[in-house]
DNA sequence: CCGTCGGATTGACGGTGGTCAAACCCGGCC
DNA sequence: GGCCGGGTTTGACCACCGTCAATCCGACGG
């Protein structure tokens, strides 16, 4: 494969060197020996989209592994008319792996929530590489199992916990801090925040107002958390221990 | 309760041939060749479990992957107090994949629901199988990815419907029909099953009673759906239309 | 036969969060 | 400036579901 196609003014590109740099530091892949990094990427193409292009939509046959090299993509997914936010990937992510390994439609589309790169590695190639290489394979299981527990959490929360805690779940994921206090920057609009959450718009509106009493100052999108530890407290235990 | 003593002294033993020869057949190992099983099961044992028993505890270390050879099993996860079902598992299948694979604690606790036969394979032999056996690595993908998607549409379930919608999709899960009508036994008690579904035990009783509109008919663990594809088209479309 | 126990149901009540609507805020644009 | 549009907030209302309690039912053991 002839890999120096030196500029294309296409928004879907092959591989330039400099792009294989990029991606050989992906997670997913930086455990891989680097010489067999450009035969894995052979048909990969790099793709950019714009903030809110929709990548693909729920229902569509899983053609290729995406990896998400710069930006922030959402799997949102939806039942006959309202959606859901399921998970939001930040740089370094490979996502819908499963669909792409079962060889069965998403169950969740993907929108750019920022301008975005990302890396499509089309399927049959992928398995190839799979079989080929174990490191490869163990990189796979172990994105996909960091993934799974993501949602464990997740139904865990839905089912036992409240929207405050959830909330508050959130807040803390957005700090590296474990005590003291904690200043940060929502990520995203607050419409967002509120399908990742699991409530409506309004709803997170006046969930973020009841927060005030754990400590929670929020101003436009910077939250200010006045104890982390004892936010952390808040969602772990039982509703009426304040 | 003690008339089995005869075919297993001890809880714990390591594998005999025909037990071989059942997990060969189970479908995370049936695409490997079978001279490589041996090599994969040397460390592995059986274990049975009487209902009930609680096989491990969300928040133990995660030393084995197990395999239900038999019976059925619950995994459970809990938030301070109270407790959901996130999965209940049949035989044949893996679970906790993702715990042994990142090597970080359960975030779930898994139960006997029946009587069952687990087979245990200790963490650090499985990953040298895995790293010397692509096809033992596609198999456990291949299973994780599955389970996955469960999660996936459980996650969308949770966020998106009712607790009728999803008792229904929870009812058309227990036949292969996809039309016509259907008459099935609950595999489980009615509190496991609310716990499953998302709802308290008081609530699912409701519900099912709610469900008689759609043409649910229950009595005793007998549920009888007149009209499979109904019910389906109930779960999937919209709460306004009937 | 009766008493007990666990699971299931039914009733009454309240809280959480969804819905609909209006108001609000703020940046872009004519 | 005034106008517009999207995102956000606030208010009023109520459906859904959780909670607590009483009851019921079948299985089991006395």
């Amino acid at each position: 494969m002839g890999a120096v196609l030196t500029d294309l003014p296409k928004p879907d590109c092959p591989l330039r060197t400099e792009e294989i740099a990029v991606v050989a530091r992906v997670p997913l892949f930086s455990g891989l020996p680097p010489e067999s990094l450009p035969a894995i990427l052979a048909e990969a193409k790099v793709v950019r989209h714009p903030r809110g292009r929709t990548l693909f939509r729920q229902g569509d046959e899983a053609r290729a592994l995406y990896v998400l090299l710069e930006g922030q993509v959402g799997l949102t997914g939806s039942v006959k008319g309202s959606e859901t936010v399921v998970e939001i990937l930040d740089a370094g992510e490979a996502f819908i792996i499963a669909a792409v390994l079962t060889g069965k439609p998403f169950l969740m589309g993907a929108t750019a929530l920022t301008q975005c790169r990302v890396l499509e590695l089309p399927r049959e190639p992928l398995l190839d590489a799979i079989m080929g290489s174990p490191c490869l394979a163990l990189s796979m299981l172990t994105s996909l199992a960091r993934h799974f527990r993501m949602l464990v959490r997740e139904v865990k929360a839905l089912k036992l916990q409240t929207a405050s805690q959830r909330l508050a779940a959130y807040l803390l994921g957005l700090t590296p801090k474990r005590r003291g206090s904690a200043i940060l920057k929502l990520p995203h609009n607050k419409g967002v925040i509120a399908r990742r959450v699991g409530v409506r718009a309004e709803t997170l509106s006046r969930v973020f107002a009841t927060l005030r009493d754990q400590g929670v100052v929020i101003d436009g999108n910077t939250v200010a958390i006045v104890d982390v530890a004892r936010l952390s407290r808040f969602c772990h235990e039982g509703d009426d221990v304040v």
